[in-house]
This record gives structure tokens, sequence and C-alpha cells, in this order.
DNA sequence: GCCGTTTTCGGCCCGACTGTTTTCAGTCG
């Protein structure tokens, strides 16, 4: 029987919910926010539907999934199909779908481009619909225009270079672009403040659109700044108090402008998630308020209240402030609501950036001969580097030495001659102190390439997959298990190896794994390398919640990986770390016990 | 179709922008 991945779920919900909409939008109204709220529910969940609703069919435990749709993805499941989606979707073609994932394309056009024409194949219906437009046949239709057609064109083409609505990019990819930019407006003295919005403000692992806002009394002047930016590539659009552009090599900015004194209102509206917003807004629409951009108004006497910050503004509501990156409606509103009323839990005090005090996963160019890459600077670069940021600690994790070209005696020698290395380094250096790690392979059938002899010359161990990941659930999970279980080992690292983009993560039983992490002490690591980011978001809180640790490494290949420290650490609080929850957070000597257990 | 600090029935978030239109439909965030 067929699997079907969360995301697939999701993608057939939002069809059905099409469907609706095609079929009668009046009458299916409260359907179609029911599917596509139940959509968004299952994409970010943590658990994957089809593995729960093995172990014990709880499917509607997740809030937007209630009785009826639960049993339309137990028919799923069953029989790999549902009489009663199969039913609404009757008379919708099938050519639609693809087209919903391209940028100016919803349900409405998409149809009645793909009935008109009697477009029917799913496959080839994007290269129909540009070749209609370029002949200017789209034009013609009812309700369609020449610049309406125009923009057709202009989303297949961003469709053709990869910028589909659901194509992200990676948070330190697009945060960087960010933080040019944001350093650039901040030199126009008519601008008051500048913040980042939208999901890069959530520091959420992809990134869509690199959303800004401005505080300024002269937004003119600001957009006129903002269009000039010098690495722009093409104007998208300029109004009053906004605008867009594409810059740095594809990367969609959008600025938005507005008044100080309603800054705060912007910024949270903006900043979303739609789904915490929506939550939010259905909660003060009960106590007789309208929540939006502008601010909150009394829907009684219209009287629309103002806010320069967000934290007045969530006062208003009685709540506390809440960060921005609690804000996914993953119970966060309860949380702030409880901490309100004097009530336990409350919202987390998350960790910062500057509680960490030392990064274990990095690599050095001491040739050690390893099965994976080197480092490209020396352990006394490092270890400098190391310093400049303020850590007490620091581990070399290098590859292990690979085991093709070498027999068992050639390793320890290896081993032994970087251990020195190291000894020397510590006497050296006094304030930061060098920890001798391995970052050692999991092979496919969960042993590990070094002997017992050679991982107790270690002062601890990393261990991670770095091949095999599509092997079954059952196998992958003893594998771990297995690889996990020496006593040197200190560190899980990047759990999943999923690649953002390219790669999904291992599908593994986490909550076994989870479980032994918790009894043998050992940490999970976030990784903040650009493309992983693993742990991601909802598997932290599902491990710390299982009362697991983490630990926030960088997995730095150079001195300038140090810097991308901030993300994992963003991905920590996405996860609702506090600093007890992070293992290199705790002072050295604390650590150092940790570690050497 | 979902859900509960007014509710197991009767509600269900808000607005901007654009283009094709003479008052609104579609898309987006």
């Amino acid at each position: 029987m067929k699997k079907f991945t969360n995301f697939e779920i999701a993608r057939l919900l939002r069809n059905v919910a099409v469907s609706y909409q095609l079929k009668d939008e009046k009458k299916y109204r409260f359907q179609i926010i029911a599917y596509n709220k139940a959509a968004d529910a299952i994409e970010v969940s943590p658990v994957q539907l089809q593995d729960i609703y093995l172990e014990e069919e709880k499917l509607d435990k997740i809030s937007g999934v209630g009785p009826s749709i639960a049993a339309h993805i137990q028919e799923l499941f069953n029989k790999g199909r549902v009489d009663h989606f199969q039913d609404i979707m009757k008379g919708v073609p099938e050519a639609i779908f693809p087209l919903l994932d391209v940028p100016n394309f919803g349900p409405k056009k998409a149809y009645k481009i793909v009935s008109i024409f009697k477009l029917s194949d799913p496959d080839t219906v994007t290269e129909e619909v540009e070749k209609l437009a370029n002949s200017g046949r789209i034009a013609e239709l009812e309700g369609f225009g020449k610049k309406s057609e125009e923009d057709l064109l202009t989303g297949i083409t961003q469709f053709k270079e990869g910028k589909t609505k659901s194509n992200r990019m990676a948070l330190p990819f697009a945060h960087a672009i960010g933080e040019q930019i944001v350093d650039y407006l901040k030199k126009n003295p008519k601008v008051k403040r500048v913040e980042m919005l939208g999901s890069l403000r959530r520091m959420r692992d992809t990134i869509g659109d690199v959303d800004l806002a401005v505080a300024s009394n002269d937004a003119g002047n600001v957009i006129d700044y903002f269009v000039k930016y010098p690495r722009i590539e093409r104007l998208i659009e300029k109004g009053p108090v906004s605008a867009s552009f594409v810059a740095n090599g594809g990367a969609q900015i959008d600025l938005m402008v507005q008044s100080e004194k309603r800054f705060g209102a912007l910024l949270q509206h903006f900043t979303g998630s739609k789904q915490h917003n929506v939550a939010l807004r259905e909660r003060a629409v009960r106590s007789g308020f309208s929540l939006s951009e502008r601010g909150i108004k009394e829907v009684k006497s219209g009287r629309l209240h103002e806010f320069a910050n967000e934290k007045d503004f969530y006062k208003f509501l009685g709540l506390p402030y809440i960060e921005p990156e609690l804000r996914e409606d993953r119970g966060e509103i309860d949380a702030a609501l409880r901490q309100a009323q004097g009530k336990f839990p409350g919202l987390p005090k998350l960790i910062e950036v500057t509680d960490i005090k030392g990064d274990l996963h990095t690599h050095t160019n001491f040739n050690i001969e390893p099965s994976h890459d080197l480092g490209k600077n020396s352990m006394q670069e490092m270890t400098e580097k190391a310093r400049s940021m303020g850590y007490e600690y620091i581990g070399f994790a290098d590859h292990n030495p690979s085991t093709s070209g070498h027999n068992a005696d050639d390793i320890t020698k290896l081993i032994k001659k970087r251990g020195k290395e190291i000894e020397h380094l510590n006497e050296s250096n006094k304030d930061v102190r060098v920890y001798n790690l391995l970052e050692i392979d999991i092979l496919p059938n969960g042993d590990l390439p070094l002997n017992n002899e050679q991982l107790n010359m270690l002062e601890g161990a990393i261990v991670s997959l770095h091949s095999a990941f599509t092997q079954d659930r059952e196998k992958i999970t003893q594998r771990i298990l297995k690889g996990l279980s020496h006593p040197k080992v200190r560190i899980f690292g990047h759990p999943t190896g999923r690649l953002i983009n390219s790669r999904a993560g291992a599908d593994a039983d986490w909550d076994s794994i989870f479980s032994f992490c918790r009894q043998e002490d050992i940490a999970l690591e976030i990784n903040s390398a650009s493309q992983r980011l693993d742990l991601s978001d909802v598997m932290v809180k599902r491990a710390i919640e299982a009362g697991c640790r983490v630990i926030i490494d960088t997995d730095s290949h150079s001195v300038e990986g140090f810097s991308m420290m901030k993300y994992g650490v963003a991905v920590a609080r996405r996860g609702w770390c506090e600093k007890r929850n992070v293992v290199n957070t705790l002072p050295g000597k604390e650590f150092e016990k940790w570690m050497l257990k």
C-alpha cells in the first residue's frame, strides 16, 4: 500500500477545498475554510499522520481536523482513495491543479482557462497556457485583458525559474539579504525604525519573500530611496506606501512604510503567522474587537486604537508580549493567557544567542584523512575565533578517518597524533577549553567505523548519518539506536539528515530515539548549517517535551561558519527552548561534567 | 466541516491591490 506523507495529504485537502470553491463558493464557504485549515495544520504537524493512524487512530487530536476529515483520511490510508473526495472533485478538470502552484493563478482563473480551452493533461498544461497567452488568446476571454495575460505569463516565467508558491529559500540565505537591506535603509535619516516581517521575523527555516517594514513620517522619500538599492535587478511595483523589487539573484523584496504611531499594529499584522493572527482575531471578535494592520477597532463604536509598538497591542488584548518565533498557533496564545492569569505553565523564557558558551561541532584542517570533507582553518585559528566569540569551550569534531584507505593501526595512529595536537593546544590556551571529539558515521548496519580503543582515545563522540537515509523505519530506527549505544557518544549530530529543498530526513521512530537519548543524557543536535537546520523547530519541541536536552552547533568548516549560530538558536527558540534545555549554555565546569560523564 | 472563558448550536478574520469593471472578482498576505 502506498504511503501518504503529510505534505501529500495537505495538498489533497487543498484540492478538495478548491473543488468546493469552484462548485459553489457561497454554499460551501465553511467547508472551504475547514479543509484549508486542516491542510495547514497537517502540513506543519510534527508527526506523520500515517504513523499515528497505525499506532492509535488519533487523527482528530490535531486541532483543525475533526471527525469527518479524520474519517476521510482513514479511508485514504485504507483504500488509497476517498469516495467523498472523488464525488466533490467530479467535474473539476485535473489539469487545473498544477496551475495552482504557479504565481498569479488562483482557482477561478485556472478553471476558466482550462475549461474554455479544454486542456486535460496535467503534465503539459502550464506550457499550453503559456502558448495561448503568447498568442493573445487569453486576453480575449471575458474577465481577462492584456494586463492580466501579461501577469499570467510573468507567473509562468517565475514558475519555470523555480519560484513556485511553495518553493522557499533557506532561512540563513534570506536573512543575510534582509540584513543587507536593513542596513541600507538605516542610512536614510527619514527611517525611524526598520524591522523584518513575516516568516523572516519569525525565523522560520524557509522563507518565501523578504518582507520589511519601515516606520517613517515621509513614506514617499523612503520608497524612492528603497528602489535605488544598488543590487536591484528588476522593479516589480512602486506605490505611495509600498514597493517591491527582485534582487540578489532572484529574491523578491517587499517594503511597507507606516507612520510611527501605527507601526506596532503593522508589525504585528505582517509578522503573522496567518494562523496565529486568525486565532488572535477569533478571540478578539468575541470581546467585540476587530484587529487589523491599522490597529484594534471597537466594533460597536467604530473607534480605532492605534499602537506604536507590539507590546501595547498584545497588552490591549490582555496578553503578555509573545516573541515572534512562537507565533505559529502552537499553543502560545493559551500559554500567554495562562501567564496573564498567573497560572502555569506560561510562555517559555526563550534562550538567547548570548546564552551560548561553546560550539562543539566544528571541523579543522588537521589532516586525519577523513571519510568526508576537511575544514579550511587550523585548530589554532578555530580556537582564536572561539575566543573572539566569547566562548568558554569548543569541540573539534573532524570526520573519522576513512576506513577504505586505512587499517586499524593507521587509524589509531592518526587519532593519537591528532589527540596530541589538541593536548598542546589546551596547554597553551588556558581560557578556551578544547574538546577532542570526532564526528563519526553511523554505518548502514548501525556499527561505528572505529573500535573501542580508538573511541576511548576521544573525550566524546558525535555520531551522525551520512548515507542510506531511505532505509525503512524499523531498520533505520534500530540502526540509530545501535549507533547511539556506545558510552562515548554524547551528541547525535543533525539527527534526521534532512537537507532543505533537496532531501527529506530519515523516517525513524523518533519517540523511541528521544526516549533513549533522555535515558543516556545524549544531546540532540540543532545543526545551524544553512541547508540543514536539523533538528527542525517542531522536532525540537517534541524532543524537549519528551525530556531530552539539545545542543546547538554550527558544523563550521571554517572560521566564517561560527556566525551561523544565531540560526540554530532561532530554531531552538521556535522549538520553545529555554536556556536549561540546551547543554552548551552550561558554564565550563558543568559542561565538562556532562561531556566526560 | 470545526469548535467551545457567552455556545454541543450557531457562529466562523481582515484588508490591500489590481484589473476589468461601472460595483466587483480574483489573488495575495
